[in-house]
DNA sequence: CCCTCTCTAGAACGATCGTTCTAGGCCAAG
DNA sequence: CTTGGCCTAGAACGATCGTTCTAGAGAGGG
């Protein structure tokens, strides 16, 4: 069965565009990177670049997103579970040479003002994780708009960290932003209105 | 004197990178929307796209950064300032059809792990934009290691909204983040070790 | 007047881009 | 055995990429 192969194209798609971005990313040196026979490409993804990358994006939305409730569970509450996620963010992205961010965050300002099938991909994968967080910290007793609040404004931080911490090659960032997500987490979970991420 | 085109090379650059990213954009689509020959952008930028890009991310950042500065000067408090400066970025950003968000991140998750010229040169420009804001929230009377890790957090929240908002297409990211930013401000300037960005 | 230096102007080059096309291998169904 | 599908395989195509090269316009100092 030659799924496998349209599997081996996705991933090695996703692990170039993650670090590359979609633009510097060849159709050629995906299929070349997945050891793919360059037709099966098209066979499979008959919409050409932008169909997979699209897919791409979806695939490794889907597989990214399971990682913020694995961490979850393996930590006893909420704030340590959102301090332990910076934190292990921190670690993959420095092990990493600070290539391994957020897969997607470059495509989506690659392609907001260029490709809608793109842009949308995204923004799937981005409602996808801010509705499935929510879940869980509605789940921890926050009224749901103000968890939607403080999820959003969770992954905004993260995704902003992100930004900083590759350009300056520093972890600095991803280090303010999981004390604050913490905090503002915690503040969330108390009923405060007042300081933190996600007070409207 | 050929100077302003130059100028203009520039100008025209920013505006495409900011919209379309780095790897999206041409070198000759640059001279075509400066009206510039194309032999004088070899002649102004000898060292090629690189040399022209990372350029671009320096001017691009040293006008973007003299914003905040503004529009604090023409608010009553810090605090309002901040909430002043998401909430403008978020009209703008709109009025834009969700184009014009910061004119370097996109720069800066492209080249990270592909230039180290243009990786750098975005460093440059986010490190001043942390050095002249952290100055400002020091006059205000925080102190500077609590300052800087404050405006640190302010400016990924605002990266990484912008993130969420263009590929949204909705300001929803923005507005949370500014009223995140704005109380965790307050509660810098309370002294608070509490909750907010930038407690570490 | 002429020489030099800056800048303009765009043709030309090789490389690479995404896409299309043709052809063959393989396996299950008839 | 033959047919028809999926999938492999890569050559070929036109377009466009960044870069280099040649040539000339224009101004200023000797």
């Amino acid at each position: 069965m030659g799924t496998e192969t349209r599997e081996r194209i996705l991933e090695a798609g996703a692990a170039l565009v993650r670090r590359q971005g979609y633009e510097a990313t060849g159709i050629k040196q995906i299929a070349a990177a997945a050891r793919a026979p360059f037709g099966s490409l098209y066979h499979f993804f008959p919409g050409g670049k932008e169909e997979l990358g699209a897919e791409i994006v979806r695939r490794a939305g889907a597989r990214y997103g399971r990682l913020f409730p694995a961490v979850l569970d393996r930590s006893p509450d909420l704030v340590q579970g959102v301090r332990a996620f910076f934190a292990a963010a921190a670690v993959h992205l420095e092990e990493s040479d600070f290539a391994d961010a957020c897969p997607i965050a470059t495509v989506a300002l690659e392609s907001s003002s260029r490709s809608e099938t793109l842009r949308a991909a995204c923004a799937e994968v981005f409602e996808a994780w801010i509705t499935d967080g929510t879940e869980r910290v509605v789940d921890a007793g926050v009224p749901p708009e103000r968890a939607r609040s403080l999820v959003v404004g969770l992954l905004g931080a993260l995704e902003g960290a992100f930004v900083l911490c590759r350009a300056a090659r520093s972890t600095e960032a991803l280090e303010v932003a999981g004390a604050a997500g913490a905090a503002a987490t915690a503040a969330a979970l108390a009923g405060d209105s007042g300081p933190g991420l996600g007070s409207r």
